[in-house]
DNA sequence: ATGTCCAATAAAATCGATTTTTTTCTAGCT
DNA sequence: AGCTAGAAAAAAATCGATTTTATTGGACAT
């Protein structure tokens, strides 16, 4: 009988972990826009070698967070209103399409899915913000994730990422602050799972709109 | 007085070069779908180290042309039939989107970027595949390139290319066949220079479809 | 003072070699 | 025969060092 012997958590490659580390640094505003990315510095801090991190950045760079320059290196992708706009609309536009299809094709397991993300979404809430972020985007990918294209399901969650990136350098918690963010979901959820399309659609955009707003007023 | 040394066409880094001749070996099919890309075999292949070839399969990665298995290496795509049409649904949806935006900020400047990029794909279509390819593509590209949204204008390109990686594994000229290529564009161009999003739009849908069709009926 | 050229420094990009991991092959066992 | 374990081979992943490219600072000439 061959026995796992219980993988002490590494598993991972290098380029997986660093790919993982820079994605949240940048995310969460540490590695703020525009900073400069040096390979060394880099290397020192996340203690690999460049190979992985080159990896990682070259990865980041299609999910644009990063951007390169000719021979010149990487940098944080810059931040602007317009582009924090043009996201909003984009996500809008494609999670619509998402959950139109989703709910078209409802079923008994996605319902349970649905259910079970929102649960965990909830019981989260008490606990750190890394956990409840995870549970959120989870949450939030459930919901589009019957539309069975996994193409706009790729576009919808780098849409969501960008998007983040702009709740956490508004300053933690915005967005939330003063509202009753879970009666929103309540109601989304309830609308989905009711099959209603339109109720549905309508709950998730104000959720974004009230959102984008919040973040705009506090934006350069 | 500065001198310009006439560059000698290198000033393309080692990386950008790995990604332009991948991913035109695998949209070619030159690389067939579920082909193994051992590291060693590009690198003689390509006459390049493991470092650029591996960074320019990540990004290829990014662009779902490429799949990475956990520490087993990376192999091109495969390719199915739910995976076209799910390509073709998601670009006209897309593109549409992008083309009506493109016409309700109708400029002069933009109008004469598709005149023009409607004139060099026509010229193009004597010459060779490739060049001809690279004015097509130009030309759509042109129609949906004054929506105002570069994420927008990268999922369509992305998906292009997708697309377009069926067409040659159809077989070349596939799609095109008995068929007045010319006529359709100049159908799309006009109702666009004319503002008639609607007609466009109609346009490029069949243009779409029917060139699907017939990719359709060619796959396994 | 201002601008240009060149040397010195710093960083990016790339390569070759080493380390890990996976795969293949073979011998031994039931 | 069929299966398992372990050795050998192959491939992926990673590292350290080298090469190339960009940036910085300073001397010189206008």
């Amino acid at each position: 009988m061959l026995l796992e012997p219980d993988q002490p958590s590494s598993e991972i490659s290098a380029t997986q972990l660093a790919y993982n580390k820079l994605r949240e640094l940048i995310l969460t505003g540490e590695l703020a826009p525009g900073d400069k990315l040096k390979i060394d510095g880099l290397r020192s801090r996340l203690e690999l070698g460049a190979s992985p991190i080159r990896e990682a950045l070259s990865l980041l760079t299609s999910d644009q967070l990063v951007v390169r320059q000719d021979q010149r290196g990487f940098r944080a992708a810059e931040t602007s209103r317009e582009n924090f706009q043009e996201i909003l609309t984009l996500r809008c536009e494609l999670e619509g399409m998402a959950l139109r299809q989703s709910v078209q094709n409802l079923t008994e397991a996605w319902t349970e899915d649905l259910v079970l993300a929102h649960h965990r979404m909830t019981r989260a809430e008490g606990r750190s913000t890394a956990e409840f972020e995870l549970r959120h985007k989870a949450f939030h990918m459930a919901l589009i994730g019957n539309c069975q294209s996994p193409l706009l399901l790729g576009f919808c969650s780098q849409l969501y990422d960008l998007n983040i990136r702009y709740r956490y350098l508004a300053g933690r918690a915005s967005g939330y602050e003063g509202r009753k963010i879970g009666d929103e979901h309540k109601c989304i959820l309830e609308a989905t799972l009711a099959g209603d399309f339109e109720a549905a659609n309508g709950h998730l955009m104000s959720h974004y709109e009230t959102t984008g707003a919040f973040i705009l007023s506090y934006a350069t």
